[in-house]
DNA sequence: GATTAACATGATAAAGTATATCATTTCATT
DNA sequence: AATGAAATGATATACTTTATCATGTTAATC
């Protein structure tokens, strides 16, 4: 993701949405929220707005440029939406994310929609435990 | 549900919390944020208050008589745990919701699961879209 | 059935996440 | 460089949910 993807989106290139995509491109962990990342540009001497950080988000996935994620604890994270569709593994101990994409489960619901009369728009699978063997770093 | 189900839980039986079962037993509508069920329980003439409602479906939760569920839209909404585990689809136009379960989605995340190492406790599986020939009743 | 201690309620305050407002600033075009 | 349109950011506001605490209710004991 560059400049060029958020002129195609219809914004202006300013230095708040370069901030924000480039945190998100090259940021180790994918999956950040909104604060998650207005911390993490003051922590790097960036000067932003917190309402700043929400809108562009906003805009950025009305454009396509990335995808919002309601995982358990009542913050919304974000992520690039340069990947192919997945789902995700949470881990409730670590908070670590793992991706993982399974064909079999995509073509089963797309089977069921049709079962019920059903045209899937979106979808979301999250599977919430802990990786056996990793221990608590985070939390 | 019943109140002998709330004692079972270690609670007391009080008029809020038999009021609430009575409410998620009965409603045609399985899913009920806390706000609607404390505005059904006002239109019915019942006082309670909405502190209590969210309190109450809290100690519900923990006691696994109800279910949480985190679909789109802000607010949490709450069904009975009587039924067996399953899934959801949610109709983005009418705010309808449909359960399934399916028996191989189950098993392909157990095996996905055990590809990654990683104990599932829990999983999400909501998918959004519309019901083919539905029109918009409640939007 | 009355007493009583523990528990629960509900009005309100407060916390937390996200959006709306609007004067000021930045962008990008002329 | 000038200028109009768009964006920013401080702050106010909305909205969902939890915390506080004085008052009320429950249920166990006498």
């Amino acid at each position: 993701m560059e400049e060029r993807d958020i002129k195609r989106a219809g914004l202006k290139i300013t230095q708040p949405r370069v901030k924000i995509l480039d945190l998100l491109s090259n940021s180790q962990e994918h999956h950040l929220s909104a604060e998650d990342i207005y911390k993490l540009l003051l922590g790097n001497g960036e000067e932003i707005g917190l309402a700043t950080v929400y809108r562009v988000l906003t805009q950025f996935e009305a454009a396509g440029l990335v995808n919002r994620h309601h995982f358990e604890g009542g913050q919304a994270v974000f992520e690039l939406a340069t990947e192919e569709h997945h789902d995700h593994m949470v881990c409730m101990k670590t908070g670590r994310v793992v991706e993982f994409y399974d064909e079999i489960i995509e073509q089963r619901q797309q089977e069921l929609a049709r079962l019920h009369n059903f045209r899937i728009k979106d979808h979301s699978l999250i599977l919430y435990g802990e990786f056996i063997g990793e221990s608590d770093e985070n939390a």
